[in-house]
DNA sequence: AAAGCGCTCAACCGCGTGTCC
DNA sequence: GGGACACGCGGTTGAGCGCTT
């Protein structure tokens, strides 16, 4: 048996909201709360998907959401997050007050992951190859804009035909926050990108905190501020019986044994993407359970 | 001014997971 | 234990807008 559609699509509008349907949806969220998402379009007169709905209050008719630019405090915590935890956009939501999973998404795809691309070019011995191929399809093509080539269809390193092997996104216990401690070796990414201490165990974001940045004060009123001033990711893990993981950032690359180096890497001798590049940063070989060091197990 | 193109972002889609019965 | 249902998440799409030629 298929899956069972989330809602009659018969009958049902799509695309965007009128005022009038953000009014009725507010009125009737505001009156009875959220949640029961699939009877709440039929209860407030809605003729739309119950996901449909709560989609809308929550990317943009709720009252705390933050609207405008994202502040340059904001756009560093989401990078640091996001070489942290990958794109699990939910989490790194829920350390921006006002901020939705969606937004910081969208947000990432248009400006963020293109400044890790051309944060990672000067490094490569490519880049006078990747350049003039981009020159010449900018020169080819009529009218447009003369900007960076869009992200969506990225232009594939023709010296690159290698796939580089994916690293998964490691499962947690469940989605929280997995930074109780992330521990960095010496000569590791994390030493290197983010200016962490060679060797230490960082506390959350310490190595934000130590660079004395001043975005940090934003994410102070958050919930996850404790008492005596830190950040404790952890609290909702130990509620729920889970497992403190702290990643260990060596290295290597995972159990599949290829070899890579870091100074590959940086010459630019080693094939890689930005998306790679992120997630290597948060990857690794082994984690720390409660002071445990247990191997992850990749299958590429 | 018009055409062509890229960029942004709201919205949609499918899947995974949790909960209830 | 398993099926049905509800919810949440990440990936993707496409309309509208603005820039360049």
């Amino acid at each position: 048996m298929g899956r069972a559609p989330c809602c009659e699509k018969v009958g049902l509008k799509r695309g965007r909201w009128t005022a009038e349907e953000d009014e009725l949806l507010t009125k009737y969220i505001q009156a009875n709360g959220e949640g029961s998402w699939r009877s709440l379009p039929k209860n407030a007169g809605l003729l739309r998907c119950g996901k449909s709905c709560r989609l809308r209050w929550i990317n943009y008719l709720r009252a705390d959401l933050k609207r405008g630019n994202f502040t340059s405090q904001e756009e560093e915590l989401i990078l640091h997050l996001h070489a942290s935890l990958g794109k699990r956009w939910s989490l790194i939501a829920s350390t921006l007050p006002g901020r939705t999973d969606n937004e910081i998404k969208n947000y990432w795809n248009s400006h963020l992951s293109r400044k890790i691309h051309s944060f990672r070019r000067p490094f490569s011995n490519t880049i006078p190859v990747v350049m003039e191929v981009n020159k010449a399809v900018i020169a080819n093509r009529k009218g447009g804009r003369n900007g960076i080539p869009s992200i969506k269809k990225p232009i594939e390193n023709p010296l690159v035909n290698e796939k580089v092997p994916f690293p998964s996104t490691p499962v947690l216990g469940k989605e929280t926050l997995p930074i109780n401690a992330v521990e960095v070796k010496e000569g590791t990414s994390m030493e290197n990108s983010m200016g962490c201490p060679s060797g230490g165990i960082l506390a959350p974001l310490e190595s934000i905190e130590s660079n004395g940045m001043p975005w940090f004060d934003d994410i102070t009123n958050s919930e996850l501020l404790q008492p005596h001033g830190d950040l404790d990711f952890s609290e909702m893990a130990a509620n729920n019986n889970e497992e403190i993981v702290s990643w260990n950032c060596s290295g290597g690359r995972g159990d599949s044994g290829d070899d890579w180096e870091w100074e590959s890497v940086v010459n630019g001798n080693e094939p890689w993407d930005e998306e790679f590049m992120c997630s290597w940063l948060w990857e690794s070989n082994d984690h720390i359970v409660n002071g445990e060091t247990h191997k992850l197990n990749h299958d590429f």
